[in-house]
Order: structure tokens, then sequence, then C-alpha cells
DNA sequence: ATGCATGAGTA
DNA sequence: ACTCATGCATA
């Protein structure tokens, strides 16, 4: 008696649809990302194992970068850490959430001192490969399609500027209609599409704003835009009722990392975006975090990077 | 709107 | 132990 109402199962791309399924998003999508993004120079490590001089740069980049905005600014730091560490292990807050499924190829996980390369040219145009490296997607209408069909949709769902226009398109008709994110987070569940439960008002946002990977929008695209035609056929219809109340659970409490200690792991960040466990243990000791505050927050920051707004993706 | 976190699926 | 899709909590 504790978590059961909230979200079911959620919508996992196609668990329903066996027949397609995406041949190598992924790894294609990701290497092109990887390939034109402005790639900060780093590696600047081809001799030195030393993570001490790694850590010892980043840690001094960040005393300049704080030195710097303080020098002007303040006569002195803002307030030091004041994370709420609760070192209960959430366990408790399961959300039961989704059931996705992905599949990449392979990535080192260990990034060996004296990797070269990272600075390729820009390929011709990222759309362009992108089209043909995923031949995919297209969960909603994937039903059948032909040859010509799968070719079409290819085209117009992986387009990033199609994905731009149609979050455009679709924050504008979904705020005529007068629904807010959660609305539609919620509505989503009243489709009653296979695989497809409700969504936060956070994802919802986040599509809204491109803040999704690039894989994400694609996937995501014709749930809300079926939603949208769904809603705007029945404008006369009254929203659900979101009826949502806790009745005693246990929050979960958010850290939150302080400026100083955020700006020292953002030079980490830049020197050694993958750092060892042994790192982010030693990083965690430095600044005073717990280690697996520090390990996610690298995780957290990986996946930034991925994300359309930022990833020079076209 | 966004930061930190969880968990399934992988490698 | 990582990636990726998501979400709770919060600014």
């Amino acid at each position: 008696m504790m978590s059961m109402n909230s979200k079911q199962p959620h919508f996992a791309m196609h668990p329903t649809l066996p027949e397609h399924k995406y041949p190598s998003l992924h790894s294609s999508s990701e290497a092109i990302r990887r390939a034109c993004l402005p790639t900060p120079p780093l590696q600047s490590n081809l001799f030195a194992s030393l993570d001490e001089t790694l850590l010892a740069r980043a840690e001094a980049l960040a005393a300049v970068d704080i030195a710097v905005s303080q020098g002007k600014s303040h006569p002195f730091k803002p307030d030091a850490t004041y994370h709420t560490m609760n070192s209960v292990p959430c366990t408790s807050t399961s959300t039961v959430p989704l059931a996705h499924h992905h599949h990449h190829h392979h990535h080192h996980q260990a990034l060996e001192p004296g990797d070269l390369l990272d600075h390729i040219s820009a390929e011709p145009t990222a759309a362009a490969a992108a089209a043909a490296g995923q031949v995919a997607a297209a969960s909603a209408a994937a039903a059948v399609v032909g040859a010509a069909g799968l070719a079409s949709i290819c085209d117009s769902d992986t387009d990033p500027r199609e994905l731009e226009a149609f979050a455009e398109r679709f924050k504008q008709r979904r705020i005529k209609l007068g629904v807010t994110q959660a609305d539609v987070g919620s509505a989503l569940a009243n489709l009653k599409i296979p695989g497809v439960g409700s969504l936060s008002q956070s994802t919802i946002c986040r599509f809204e704003s491109l803040t999704l990977s690039h894989n994400n929008m694609i996937a995501l695209k014709p749930i809300l835009q079926a939603w949208l035609e769904e809603a705007e056929g029945a404008q006369r219809e009254k929203m659900n009722k979101p009826e949502l109340f806790n009745g005693g659970e246990k929050k979960r409490k958010r850290t939150s990392i302080a400026a100083p200690e955020k700006r020292s792991l953002e030079a980490y960040f830049a020197v050694q975006p993958r750092p060892s466990s042994e790192k982010i243990a030693a990083i965690a000791e430095k600044l005073d975090l717990k280690k697996n505050v520090v390990r996610v927050w690298f995780c957290n920051q990986r996946q930034k990077q991925k994300r359309m707004k930022f990833s020079a993706t076209y």
C-alpha cells in the first residue's frame, strides 16, 4: 500500500509491435551526435595516467572560475554546501514506471588514454545521415507500412526540423485547447493506445522544449500527435480529473549541489566525462559529496549533452 | 522549467 | 556500471 496509484505500464516504444524494430538507431545517431558536437578540447591525458593531474587541473579551473565570478560580484561565497543528504535509499519511492527497451551496439566504456580522433570533420548533412541510419521509429501508425510508406515516415519523422516544428505546433494548439502539460500527460492514458500510459508534466514540457533525446522525440511524436487530434476532435468534452492525492507517502528529497561544488564537477567533466569509479570516489571526497550523488551527476550530465537542443545534430 | 534520481535493459 | 526514458520535487 504505497505505490499503485500513479502510473502503470508505461508506454514502451512499441512492445506490442514486434514487427518493426529500430535497426541501429542508437549507434548511428549517437555517433553522429558525437561527431557533430563541438567536442571540447579534452583528451589531455595522452600520457597523464595520473588522476591527480586531472583532478588538480580541474580544480584549478574551478578555482579560477570561482575567483573570477566572485571577484566582482560577491565579497564572499554565497552559501556552502547545503545539500540535504538523506541517506535513505529511496527504495520505497517505487513508481512502477516504464517498460521500455532499446538496444545499442557498443560504446567503449573505458576511454583509453591515447584516444585520438574526436575531431571528425562535419558530415555533409546530419539530417541525411540520420535518415539513412535510422530506418525505423514510428510506433503508432507503424502498423503495416509498405516499402514506400516506411520511407516517407522515416524521412518526416526523424527530421529534427520536423520535430521542432511539430513541438512548436503542439504547444500552440495545446494552449489553444486550454490544457496544461500535466493534463496532456494524464490524458494520454485515455487514448488507450497499447503500451502507452500516462506521462508526467516533465516529459511533456521537455518534449515541447526539445530537451529530450532525438530518439525520445521521435517515439513521443506520434503519441502526442494522436492525442492532439483526439482532443481537438472532441473539443467539447470535459477533461478528466487527475484526482491524485497522497496518503502519507514518503516524499523524496531532492539533493541540492551547491554552486561551488557544481563548478568543480563541471571542471572535472570537461576533462573526463566518464570518470572511473575510483575517480568518482576521489571527487566525491574532495567535494564532500556522496559518491552516488557524484556518479548520478555525471550520468545526467552525459544525458544532457545528448539532448536535441544542444546536440549539433542539425 | 529543470535538477537529481530510479529502474529496465544491456554489455 | 552505463545508457536511456521518465518522474518527483523544487526553483
